[in-house]
DNA sequence: CGCGATGCTAATGTATACAAACTGAGTCAA
DNA sequence: TTGACTCAGTTTGTATACATTAGCATCGCG
């Protein structure tokens, strides 16, 4: 999109995502506009994007607020990302054609060196894990989850997820992501979709160990939601 | 939403809906917002909205088209509905109070009134099958669920759908409620889960077989989509 | 003393003017 | 003839000013 619009909106994401605008904080247009530089307008456009996005809250009365949350939250949101991206596999594997297995496949070697780096890369696993979710959900060749997986599902968990992971979390990673290859490889959508359903959950877990050990810890991304020290904590009451 | 924002939003839905833009149509902001009897920007505003919700597509180059909607993506909608509302319906049964619950059966005998009223209330209909989706949707409590439903699986098609459902799918409609409703009675997520995913897929074999047998007619709704004459046909280019 | 009305302040919604970007037709050169 | 380039016209993006509405506190009245 255009720049100021696409620059207000990196901007406020990685306010957010940083914990330097913290959860229920009120977000006023006119300070953040100063903030990026730019006018009201493109920061609206922002707002509506993140609003979509559920980083953002808008009260019934129109104002904005950092949304929180909760661990029952995160859960859902693993849930979902698990159950579309479950889909999109599944979808994969019926339509992947030989060229985008190849790329799929340069994709992971390629996490697999940033990770075996002399000193793991985290930013490039990022960067690869995400190219070959995307790779994946594009394979599936459905306008409609690849629009929901973007926008919805985006990124905000995983980017804390990362954070958090060890090198084994990393090495693992990239071996289910082979299971996954091999799966759309034969063709084989139901396994496709399993070897992605658990690979969701089982990053979901990681999250909450990882979470566990470094909650209340310095970092701000992790205080954001300190009530991850109870991760089985079934029912938490959350407004909105 | 504001008033000049949701008319605008309305209006534009509204003309989607009923054909007055066809697919593929380019818009234009400024012809839409005189149209609308309001300026650009809550047209702006609409135009966004209905973007996130698929209803129109933009060019790489910021131009905004009416969708069209192939035999292909209305499927893959249907696929998603499916699976969401299938996933909703089973949280809700692990979490529906007495209360909701005696909402949704009234709402559910209101929806059996409409029907077999002396002349079925096709638009009575429409509003209690939605608030009783809704229903069921409210009672799964995770809002990342409602944002995804109620924002990208619209309703674009569950309207074209009753338009041409005939008084037994009606009926029919109504007595898989009550199935659900037994399921969510009994707290038994599995079936719940499993009524409402046949509830959708029914829908969707209803839809393809009476677009089939109205295609080409003069109603605008059904015109929109004339391919659906072939529902069978497997995979439809389409470019976005 | 409580409660509600009222006016001020601040935030969002809307309109409009201007800037930047894309479109497409026409031109010129290889 | 084709292909790239240029330039006017059109469309979208951004800034800003104004309108409207929510928040809030104070004042007046019962």
């Amino acid at each position: 999109m255009s720049s100021a619009s696409d620059r207000a909106y990196e901007a406020i994401r990685t306010m957010i995502l940083s914990g330097e605008l913290t959860s229920g904080t009120q977000i006023r247009e006119e300070a953040l506009a100063t903030r990026c530089g730019v006018s009201r307008t493109p920061v609206r456009d922002a707002l509506r994007r993140l609003e979509t996005e559920l980083f953002i809250r808008r009260s019934d009365t129109q104002r904005s607020f950092v949304a929180d949350w909760s661990p029952d939250d995160i859960e859902q949101a693993f849930e979902l990302r698990g159950m579309l991206e479950s889909h999109a596999a599944h979808r994969a594997a019926e339509r992947i054609d030989a060229a985008q297995l190849a790329q799929l496949k340069a994709t992971n070697l390629a996490l697999h060196r940033a990770v075996t780096a002399a000193n793991p890369d985290v930013q490039g696993f990022l960067a690869y894990n995400r190219r070959l979710h995307d790779g994946v959900i594009a394979a599936a060749r459905s306008p409609r989850l690849t629009s929901m997986l973007s926008r919805i599902v985006e990124q905000p968990i995983v980017w804390r997820t990362v954070e958090n992971f060890g090198f084994n979390d990393l090495l693992r990673s990239h071996r289910e992501h082979e299971e996954l290859l091999a799966a759309l490889e034969r063709h084989d959508s139901v396994w496709a979709g399993s070897v992605m359903a658990s690979h969701i959950r089982r990053a979901f877990h990681t999250y909450v160990d990882a979470d566990r050990r470094t909650a209340a810890a310095a970092c701000p991304v992790a205080a954001i939601s300190p009530l991850n020290l109870y991760p089985n904590m079934a029912e938490v009451v959350h407004d909105s």
